[in-house]
DNA sequence: GTGAAAGCGCTAACAA
DNA sequence: TTGTTAGCGCTTTCAC
């Protein structure tokens, strides 16, 4: 049968109390007792329940975290520095995703009804921050990786959308680049809109405003920036640049550029945003406006300890800067 | 303050083992008590605590996962199969990775001492192994995704390494290639040996064995791939084709036979495993050996799950069937 | 400094 | 069918 601490008790021929109180450095303990405690607490290889202790304690001792999917580059990386992070401040770390749309946020909602963990940490809300607002009015200490603003109960941690696009701007007229496609997100407010934007304006204000025609829709797939260079090319389109939002879609518009034969980076020069996967192995190389996910990650999980400590958190959103890494595809290496 | 199955119980007028075999489905109970049982439930928002639930019942719905790292693409894909899969088998689920090495895995072990969760699932254990080993003899029902045998207690899933090289030996003999440069992984017994000794089998076989200096190391990076290419180029030797242990030295090989001037595939065709990530982005496509990789993780989960039900599990190891994705980087499309 | 006792919120025998 | 009574294994007052 499984240690006790009423066994260690007993062997140490002391209380339970006092077990727990030489375990857990509270209230003064004699300091022979202490050592004898200890002893048979190795000797038997005692552990305690962590069972036992959430019950007792009132707390789990555990994080929940929230994401939408791991598949996507970006958000793995952001999940290995909650991790990380989250190991080193102690806590567990109960992973819940929403690949299943309602029926796998009605899941993680039960978990939370059940006071399973003792906060929340949930990347992209998206949607779901109604629902994940109204969990941390209830009282559940939550903080959020997300670009959208959120409500004043909720810590978020983002990535800098606008001052990210800027340096992909900039670099681009550096090099005197002035007609850029760009291509943007899905409807509705998105990061991809805020990076177009910001993006966009740096040119304006260079003198180079971008028309309404180098605009094409984007996905976050591969696909998307294949169609939309391909569509480009058809149109007859004009453009020495394309600024996508992701890697992934510039992967397409690389793929696609060749397909046209146009080369890169002397004909087209291709930024994108994220950096988070293999921009590296592309051919040529992507420039990009790197995240640094897992320190996004690493950020928000330690806003999140400090709340469950009640060391206070921030009151505003913390941005984490973005930097340019300069590669094949805007700059040809000597 | 929080609702407990004791506020259940005085406003239905019923006894606490009441309310409890109701919420639980255990022993007879009459409709008419149930019914206002579950309606009090309802009017209450009543939820039982996770924590005092797993402490009665001696089990906590949770089971943990301890991954070597999520930033590898085919572990993300890996990891979202077992999400999924634990989801809807109604689990919880405690992610541990092994990113900072002996302290990580020590972190982890102790949550195993507290008896944190009721089973465990490791992707390749690797050297954990004879501990993760231990874990299992001391009762702790283990299920394993690697492709290293295991000991008798811990069921294992892996992906056919063997048919899989197969099949890209094959399509490349079938193509007319018979002088491939295979890039291995590093030392020691690996899935990568695995998958070069049989790919190398099949060619042997068909009449074409491939030299020593056909092999190079890799170590699964883009670096590796150029790296070998790189080599190959420089000693002149002759080679058509190039097989490739996962996607990511494949990229590297396609970066750097564009850089020496071979076409793909006219003049050196590429295949990959894996077919993780970015296979269907590069420049040209890849060929791949697809690992289903949230099956495989969909199906240990199941595996384990079925075991902390006791429904028995698999003697044996299981073998989840790859197939070849033929794209441009053998094919040329018409 | 230490022990006894009362919980934490639930489940599960055992009676009734 | 339902209630009573013990726990599950720990923490935490409150006395001593």
């Amino acid at each position: 049968m499984r240690v006790t601490i009423a066994h260690v008790a007993l062997r140490a021929g002391v209380s339970k109390a006092t077990v727990s109180r030489v375990l857990n450095g509270k209230g003064e303990t004699d300091a022979a007792t202490a050592a004898r405690v200890r002893r048979v607490v190795k000797e038997l290889g005692y552990v305690p329940s962590a069972r036992a202790v959430s019950l007792a304690r009132g707390r789990t001792g555990v994080v929940g975290v929230l994401a939408p999917a791991l598949t996507r580059p970006w958000i793995a990386q952001v999940m290995q520095g909650v991790v990380d992070s989250m190991e080193s401040s102690g806590h567990g770390l109960m992973l819940f995703t929403r690949t299943r749309g309602d029926d796998s946020f009605r899941r993680f909602a039960g978990q939370v009804d059940a006071n399973a963990f003792d906060g929340l940490l949930v990347i992209e809300p998206e949607e779901t921050l109604p629902a994940v607002d109204r969990m941390a009015a209830a009282g559940l200490p939550v903080v959020l990786i997300s670009d959208r603003p959120a409500g004043p109960r909720m810590p978020v941690v983002a990535s800098g959308n606008r001052s990210g696009a800027r340096q992909a701007a900039e670099h681009l007229l550096a090099l005197g680049r002035h007609r850029p496609l760009v291509l943007g997100g899905p409807d509705g407010y998105d990061c991809a809109t805020e990076r177009v934007a910001s993006f966009t304006d740096v040119f304006a204000e260079a003198g180079f405003p971008v028309s309404a025609e180098a605009h094409f829709p984007g996905d976050y797939t591969g696909e998307s920036g294949r169609v939309a260079v391909s569509r480009a090319d058809a149109d007859g389109a004009q453009f020495d640049a394309v600024f996508c939002h992701n890697d992934l879609s510039a992967s397409g518009v690389l793929q696609m550029l060749e397909h046209v034969g146009r080369s890169v980076p002397e004909d087209v020069a291709v930024v994108c945003f994220d950096d988070a996967g293999h921009t590296a192995l592309t051919a040529p190389p992507l420039t990009a406006v790197h995240r640094p996910l897992r320190d996004i990650g690493a950020e928000a999980a330690r806003i999140l300890a400090s709340a469950l400590a009640g060391t206070g958190v921030p009151d505003k959103s913390i941005e984490i800067a973005t930097d340019l890494v300069v590669r094949d595809s805007t700059v040809r290496p000597a």
